[in-house]
DNA sequence: CGGGCACTTTATAACGCTACAAAAGGACGG
DNA sequence: CCGTCCTTTTGTAGCGTTATAAAGTGCCCG
């Protein structure tokens, strides 16, 4: 059976309290007793239990995040980081996907309300956060990401607009003219592609270069191959663009694939830059030029005002903007940097020296 | 406030056991009664709280899943997998990060004891099973991953030397003589390592071709960059391969950057074999060729296993191989099927032919 | 018409913990 | 020597839920 504090006590010769006294470290307990329980403690191998704690608290030391897809790379860094910065601080965390679903954000939500978790933290992807504020009880919530939110929630993100312009710039230093914008939703853009095509449409223009509809290049699934295949489509189409801003990377690697299969040289015709700076972004052939918010500052801010507003739930909804930078590699290289020597050389010739001392 | 079954039952005018039971399904409720008391629920919003419940049951419905670090993709798949099946049963996930050091495995297996979860299922990486086993009390465990398993342990993984075997006999079915292996750790492999190793020797030898020490090519960080830089060195030292086996698909995705920098095509010099089949690997260029564990069933079985020990904690250890398969893709294609044509061609026709409409 | 029986409903006592307040031991000045 | 104050220790009463068993119902049958 499970050591209770009850067992502890009896061990100990104390009463029960003292024993709750010594593990949570208040003050007013004699070395002596506080040796002699700790003592008991250790022998007996007693944890507290936290449903009990739970119970008589109010407070259960669990945080949950809710994402779309662990899959994602940007969504497992962002689960890497918040559950870091959580134990850290003595937070468990309960981890939820939604699926980028309506309905299963409306259930995560729903379900993380039975009183098991002090705070949630989640990124909302099919329903704005308007609404999930409006299915919320009182437990408190934050948002990650660029859906609109309620004014008196919290929401954590970067700055889309202004990164996506930044990005732009880098392409444009780089000499390209036909920027292309590739990755988002078919149909009506989600939140994100939204700010990042606005970010992209207002950076043509400070660089006085015209926008046109014709290279938004919209995505069927939200992934790699579903890039590859609605950017290939549009190239054989006749596509014409010497630059290419990615929703993400993994629309980014996407477009490494279809640009490479069709002959078309990254960065030489074509410059990419992504966006969340995956860490297999940094060695694609070409690596990835990309943008990169501070996920651990996402993280970190997160639970900063989660803490808060679990303290004073009364508190006014705070609207944070964490960093970002743009992680220049090959794809789209610094301006004025001498150009990568392409793989692939002569490979005639490569064949020929190797040829020597190859077995078969 | 919270809404207490006292609330639903002085709402509904009947005891919290009646409303206890109408939440639970107990069958011996009159319709009368239980539509009263569904409605009541529904008006105040009630949702049992699952600190008092599991204090009361001794369950919690909550699992915890420890993996070394969700950065890398094969974690996050298995997290995503596990979320799912753990939520289609019923249960919460808490998930935490070991950062695969035996101080934090011997942590998260200490704090999970803390009566919050039900069982545990656990990737050791820097510990062995049999370590982490006598660390644990009371809560039931399974392993995942080919570390040996105390006997009284479940532990759920894939034939790592099989699989291995098979990989390798893929790759001389292609013709290739001189297979390398990449990215063990540096000194003692881990398990993984070790057993792939294992199976990668008797692959060759089943296949007549020498083993040779030099192929091996293990890797100091265990990432892609850390791969890359590791074949790149060995590369330039004088190493000659035709195939290459990866102990995981980061470690092919270095490959890949290290063998096309120095122009060796993949497969027409090296044809490179990963493990995991990780998304991004059907995106890379080549795609790779990879060995598959099957996920979903490690996660489903892990699950099985779990909640019967939990029904019987006197129930003798398994262990539980599921499948894999070899998911073929470009980087090693299927034997005798046509070479796919490199991207990259001939450059100044390529380059000729788009200068009529490119602007500048 | 009373006794048995199936069906419903309920009182009570945990589960392990902590908040609160009150009690027990000293120390010390008046 | 007593009252006061501080430190240390301890009862008691929940927190929200379920297990258990007992108490009410109504109905059928002898």
């Amino acid at each position: 059976m499970r050591v209770t504090l009850r067992d502890v006590a009896a061990r100990a010769g104390v009463s029960v309290m003292t024993v709750s006294n010594v593990v949570r470290g208040y003050q007013h307990v004699s070395p002596a007793t506080r040796g002699r329980v700790q003592a008991a403690i250790e022998e007996l191998g007693y944890r507290p239990n936290l449903s009990g704690r739970s119970l008589a608290t109010g407070r259960s030391s669990v945080l949950a995040l809710a994402v779309p897809d662990l899959r994602r790379p940007y969504f497992a860094e962002l689960a890497h980081v918040f559950a870091r910065v959580s134990t850290a601080r003595g937070y468990r965390l309960l981890l939820e996907e939604t699926g980028g679903t309506a309905d299963g954000e409306r259930t995560v939500l729903r379900d993380l309300e039975a009183g098991v978790v002090d705070g949630v933290v989640i990124h909302p992807q099919a329903l704005t956060a308007v609404e999930l504020d409006g299915l919320r009880r009182d437990t408190p919530l934050v948002f990650l990401g660029e859906d609109p939110r309620p004014p008196q929630a919290d929401q954590v993100a970067i700055d889309n607009v202004v990164a996506a312009q930044e990005a732009l710039a880098h392409l444009v230093a780089l000499g390209r003219r036909r920027i292309g914008f590739l990755g988002h939703e078919i149909g009506a853009p989600s939140c994100p592609s939204a700010l990042r095509i606005e970010g992209y449409r207002s950076g043509l223009e400070r660089a006085g270069l015209p926008f046109d509809e014709a290279l938004l290049v919209a995505r069927g699934e939200g992934d790699a191959i579903g890039a590859e295949a609605a950017l290939g489509a549009t190239l054989d189409a006749g596509l014409d663009v010497d630059g290419l801003l990615c929703r993400d990377d993994l629309a980014a690697v996407g477009a490494l694939r279809a640009l490479q299969w069709r002959g078309l040289a990254v960065p030489g015709d074509v410059a990419v830059v992504g966006w969340d700076a995956i860490d297999l972004g940094a060695s694609t052939v070409p690596s990835l030029t990309s943008v990169a918010p501070d996920t651990r500052a996402i993280g970190e801010r997160a639970l900063d005002v989660l803490l808060e507003r679990m303290d004073d739930p009364g508190i006014a909804g705070r609207q944070i903007t964490v960093g970002h930078h743009i992680v220049v590699r090959e794809s789209a290289p610094a301006p004025g940097s001498p150009p990568v020597s392409p793989p692939g050389g002569d490979r005639a010739e490569r064949l020929r020296e190797r040829g020597k001392d190859r077995v078969g």
